[in-house]
DNA sequence: GCCTCACATCAAAAAGTTTCGATGTGTCAA
DNA sequence: TTGACACATCGAAACTTTTTGATGTGAGGC
């Protein structure tokens, strides 16, 4: 799982811009158009564009085009893999735990000798 | 619940740099000193140090000093805050569900009638 | 004390991201 | 078929992040 850091780190983008933040907390609402999205922001509409490709290269934001409006919407496959991605980085690995270096002096485990 | 979205936007750079998640794929093995953790790197060590220095003021990652050296690891209750957050951010809000607009010729509901 | 090592900090350069205004494309209504 | 609208795309400017090499700080060994 998760040997591909600069696909995963791409995904991560969508949570890591305020105003990306803003968009999602709207679309937990539900579906919104563009237009409607761009109200509640200080920024253009080429901005705002620029944003959605983000959220959805990302995987985490879907969107549906109706006529000449395009609705977006949170994904909820693309929200799970987020979530998923986000526990399994910060899941400590059983088989590895508890090796340290650097040991005598602070009580910290040696590991294999050749730096602490 | 999170209505600070730059604050938010800060804990969750941790996640989306390359370096920073091999660092902590690193870290789910256990603490680890710095020297060891730049051996798994590309990059030097004062780009390791700007790093570690953002992990920790996201709260993820926690030092601990041995004499000469820095022992970091996953912090337990900095990775249960990401992953609530980025839970909340990517859970629909019941209240506010399914309201859509530019309703007519695609099925949309639509919520006020002010635009579509 | 003096030297070395581990790591932090700094300033500057390099790389990447976000914004803007202008322009392009497709849809709808008149 | 023309015009207006919604959104995407483009190139350039503004801004932020990341890297580098140099230097600072504090610990430990001699």
């Amino acid at each position: 799982m998760a040997y591909d850091y600069a696909e995963q780190a791409k995904m991560m983008k969508a949570f890591c811009d305020e105003n990306r933040l803003k968009i999602l907390a709207q679309l937990r609402g539900g579906e919104q158009c563009a237009c409607r999205l761009l109200d509640h922001l200080e920024i253009g509409q080429s901005a705002l564009s620029y944003h959605m490709k983000i959220l959805i290269e990302s995987g985490v934001v879907e969107s549906r085009e109706c006529g000449k409006w395009t609705h977006y919407r949170l994904s909820a496959q693309g929200s799970a893999r987020a979530i998923a991605a986000m526990q399994a980085i910060l899941t400590p690995n059983e088989r590895a735990e508890g090796k340290a270096r650097h040991g005598a002096s602070c009580g910290c485990a040696v590991s294999d000798g050749t730096r602490g």
